[in-house]
DNA sequence: TGGTATGTTCCAAA
DNA sequence: TTTTGGAACATACC
């Protein structure tokens, strides 16, 4: 299920009910998935506000507060709205808790009559709510971290946020010469896309997923990042990707134009959709509107 | 049974 | 040095 638009539908979805309440139990089932370990991650956010709930890239970023802290102000967004906000309640930030859905996590709210299965992590908070992290793969991260710039300095840069100019995106693609589509599933380049929307925002720029990143031209790249952006942006409108039992409430799954959709025809010539493997990743394509023309 | 899967990371080979 | 391939992680589904 979850690329940045699905994180971004969750994280809307949860907001309303997280900001501002206290957290009063963490419990994890799974070690593992807790960084650096299920008594830090304990240890870090029981007893904090959650100030705000954000996403970067992937990742759901939770911002806690604490009343009579007098820690550091390494808050994002400097004074801005979060500040404020936090000012009025008299809160520092302090430390951020980050959830990675990895293949199959999913947020769901405890209550009479839902008995999720595959539970790996429960956030009891101040009102009586507990949210509940299932995540059948175990793929996904629970971190802490004190130091937010610090746990995400391996990202790249956020596809919908300012500094994803054409400029900075040349540079990207010019920089190296690898084959479009691993290149946009590199987080640490772009930060957001998973295979259904590098397939999606491939067709939709017309380039084939193996073209070299050196040899397009700059018209080009600038189709594949606007393709990037109006891909996404879609998605977030119709809340992302529903896929079978893991995630439910999506509309995107039938206005995908080429994942999914081998032999069917493509929706813009009507020939039919081909399945590849590039870089270990099924792959699909419309190899009438996707040519490589001899630049692989 | 084997192959596939929305993700990430690490190591080896080219 | 950069890029690519393969395996690993854990589980479900076809």
């Amino acid at each position: 299920m979850p690329e940045l638009p699905e994180v971004e539908t969750t994280v809307r979805a949860f907001r309303p009910r997280l900001e501002g309440r206290r957290i009063v139990r963490f419990v994890s089932r799974v070690a593992k998935q807790a960084n650096p370990s299920v008594a830090a991650v304990r240890r870090g956010i029981v007893g904090k506000r959650i100030i705000r709930l954000r996403r970067r890239a992937k990742y759901i970023v939770v911002d806690l507060g604490d009343e009579r802290g007098e820690g550091p102000e390494d808050a994002p967004g400097r004074g801005s709205k979060a500040r404020r906000r936090r000012k009025q309640r008299g809160q520092r930030q302090r430390g951020h808790l980050l959830i990675h859905l990895g293949m199959s996590g999913r947020f769901e709210w405890a209550a009479e009559g839902n008995r999720p299965q595959h539970v790996r992590a429960i956030l009891e908070l101040d009102d009586g709510h507990r949210m509940l992290f299932c995540d059948a793969r175990k793929f996904g991260k629970i971190i802490y971290a004190t130091d937010f710039k610090a746990a995400t300095e391996h990202l790249g840069v956020e596809p919908l946020g300012r500094g994803f100019t054409a400029v900075r995106f040349e540079r990207l693609l010019r920089g190296r010469a690898r084959q479009l589509k691993p290149l946009l599933l590199d987080q640490s380049i772009v930060a957001g896309l998973g295979n259904i929307y590098a397939d999606e925002t491939l067709f939709r720029a017309r380039l084939h997923p193996a073209t070299r990143s050196d040899r397009l031209t700059s018209r080009e790249i600038e189709r594949l990042r606007r393709a990037i952006q109006t891909v996404l942006l879609k998605a977030i409108r119709l809340r992302g990707t529903s896929f079978d039992q893991v995630y439910r409430g999506g509309q995107m799954w039938e206005r995908l134009t080429v994942y999914g959709r081998a032999g069917l025809p493509c929706r813009r010539c009507r020939t039919p959709i081909e399945a590849l493997r590039i870089a270990q990743r099924g792959t699909h394509i419309c190899p009438k509107c996707q040519p490589l023309d001899g630049r692989p």
